[in-house]
RNA sequence: CGGGGUGUGGCGCAGUUGGUAGCGCGCCGCUUUUGGGAAGCGGAGGUUCGCCGGUUCGAGUCCGGCCACCCCGACCA
């Protein structure tokens, strides 16, 4: 490819709102162009750039038995309203109508299609296991688009469904898609780390996150340093501390705290730490119910956490009448004598503690759990750095950010339920599927790519995923002797089988080393005067700080044998 | 959806108490250059400053409304 008619330029600044730094360098060296907001367009770089990572996840998926397919991004209304999501996905999705007026949804995912084919095709227990997936574009209307290509309302996803007779066989195609994501991540280039995670409102089910640790993310993974327990924030747990039992408390006591109605302002007038304290939340669900969460004053709610106790999608703070009718005061609100549905976090000990009073300008002193209110123990609160690990037990649990390059989530008959998906059973029966769902977005996994291999000249591709081997530059390309010699090099490069850019444009030397560090194709080579006097060839790799210089005669095989040996 | 910010040539930005729009980069032409984002000369490019309305003799600038984009949070089956 001659970088002289190379359709998208690179920039020497990028624009000013672009934050991270993989956003920045994705738009300078000309890989996608925003179209909208959360829209991309891939320009010639960033296509092939995707188009390997694509390859990559096919190879692997064919390795494991699963069949590639395609289906549509427009699907009909009725086949989500028989699983409810019609209504559910409303607000994050985008729809049309066809002109005799039919509702499609631009697919937010495909499990419905894919259980609607399973179930004509897959007809008996002797058709399964089966595994499939494709490549195709989703639509999600997210609220906040944000950071480039890591999160966006139009991507390709590549999605994979597995359909088996039990358990036992999807916990089976569950681990074979385990494996084949690690395989996949590590050929191209990204660390990925497999994380526990929750699975939202339909419970129960295994299902985990592949997650790139780094500073951009937009996830929190509590990470344990001693052992391999990883967890998404909303799911994470801890080991409780031994818990702190103080006997002979006095009875609780009412003490006046004018203008104080935050944890803050009661730690600086009364001098005691948070943790002596109780926070008590007065939250309403989806549908109105009104509940009470009590943890100690330091410690956080975890919303994702509660939400699957209440088994509500949202969760707001309660509203005036809310206070009233629970007996409560804003500011000075606490367990004791409240009259609403009580949780109390297991971070709460057989401690005094000092609480609302639910009266204005007062508090309690020794409040204790149990003896002075009562309620559900749950697990609702945040893990947070140097909790105890939940698996290893020992202390130092870390939080970290990452980036959600894949998931995979064995959901059981959650659909085939909904849809009255059956296949006839070894015994007779009609059986429903039990299946899994597995994802990987591929613009987020290029884009994590550039976040996490890059330097501050330009992006360093790893030559797995690189939209071309090798960079000829030559030095002046208006130099009949240079031109001839850089034009034939890239002929027999390319006649090897190499994939070349050849920056054949009218530029300076300085121009075209920025634009080359900047790209960050694995293997640049120079054809210059001042190579060409000693009969030679510079061969500098992206990632070393040093060229080498090799006799022209060689140059093709010696090229061709670093790239093969890289990408082996 | 809540909070904050920004909209002026392709990109980065300036534009004073309101007076009729500039700079750098990039782009085009010619010349000289060619190993780390060259130099000189000459040009083009703004439907007049996101859109609509208002105040004013006069609005990029003041007022009102709207839109778009970015950041933080919420949400994310």
């Amino acid at each position: 490819m001659r970088q002289s008619s190379l359709f998208g330029r690179t920039l020497r600044e990028a624009p000013a709102d672009a934050q991270t730094p993989g956003h920045r360098l994705m738009l300078r060296a000309a890989i996608a162009r925003p179209l909208a907001s959360g829209f991309y367009t891939w320009l010639p770089l960033g296509f092939r750039v995707a188009q390997k990572v694509e390859q990559i996840i096919r190879e692997e998926m064919d390795r494991i038995g699963c069949q590639e397919m395609e289906m549509p991004v427009l699907t009909p209304a009725e086949l989500w309203k028989t699983t409810g999501r019609w209504d559910a996905l409303e607000p994050i999705t985008f729809r049309t109508k066809d002109h005799n007026g039919r509702e499609f949804m631009v697919s937010y995912t495909h499990e419905e299609a894919i259980h609607s084919h399973a179930m004509s095709e897959l007809q008996s227990y002797k058709q399964m296991p089966a595994m499939v997936y494709h490549f195709q574009s989703k639509g999600r209307d997210e609220a906040r688009p944000r950071a480039g290509l890591l999160r966006v309302r139009e991507f390709v996803m590549k999605d994979a469904y597995s359909f088996d007779i039990d358990q036992a066989g999807l916990e089976k195609s569950y681990k074979a898609q385990h494996g084949a994501y690690e395989r996949i991540f590590k050929r191209m280039g990204l660390n990925a780390v497999s994380v526990e995670s929750d699975t939202g409102a339909m419970g129960g089910d295994i299902a985990h996150e592949f997650q790139v640790l780094t500073e951009v993310g937009e996830d929190r993974i509590v990470v344990c340093p001693n052992c391999d327990y990883r967890a998404n924030m909303e799911r994470a747990t801890r080991t409780p501390d031994v818990p702190l039992r103080e006997d002979g408390i006095a009875p609780r006591s009412e003490i006046a705290t004018p203008g104080t109605t935050s944890i803050e302002a009661l730690q600086a007038s009364l001098k005691v730490d948070a943790d002596r304290l109780l926070k008590t939340l007065l939250l309403r669900d989806a549908s109105g119910n009104v509940v009470a969460v009590v943890l100690p004053g330091d410690r956080d709610v975890n919303e994702a956490k509660l939400r699957k106790i209440l088994g509500t999608s949202e969760v707001k703070f309660a509203n005036d009448a809310d206070f009233a009718a629970a007996g409560a005061v804003a500011g000075y609100i606490g367990p004791v004598g409240l009259r609403v549905r009580t949780l109390v976090d297991t971070s709460v000990d057989q401690r005094a503690y000092v609480a609302g009073a639910n009266k204005k300008d007062a508090h309690l002193r020794s409040v204790v759990s149990g003896r002075d209110f009562t309620g559900e123990t749950v697990d609702v609160h945040d893990i947070r750095e140097g909790d105890v690990c939940p698996r290893c037990k020992t202390g130092g649990l870390r939080l970290e950010r990452g980036v959600e390059v894949g998931n995979i989530f064995a959901y059981g008959t959650y659909y085939s339920d909904k849809m009255n998906a059956t296949f006839l059973a070894e015994d007779g029966t009609r059986k429903p599927f039990v299946g899994g769902s597995y994802g990987i977005g591929v613009g987020r996994a290029v884009q994590t790519i550039i976040e996490t291999s890059h330097d501050d000249k330009g992006i360093i591709w790893p030559i797995s995923v690189a939209p071309y081997h090798v960079h000829v530059i030559a030095l002046p390309s208006n130099d009949a002797t240079v031109r001839t010699a850089a034009d034939a090099l890239v002929a027999d490069l390319e006649h090897a089988g190499l994939e070349v850019l050849y920056d054949d444009r009218d530029e300076t030397a300085g121009v075209k080393f920025a634009d080359a560090d900047l790209i960050g194709i694995p293997f640049r080579a120079t054809v210059s005067k001042r190579t060409l006097k000693e009969d030679q060839v510079e061969l500098k790799p992206r990632s070393a700080s040093e060229a080498e210089f090799i006799p022209r005669a060689t140059a093709t095989e010696r090229i061709a044998g670093a790239v093969r040996r890289a990408l082996a």
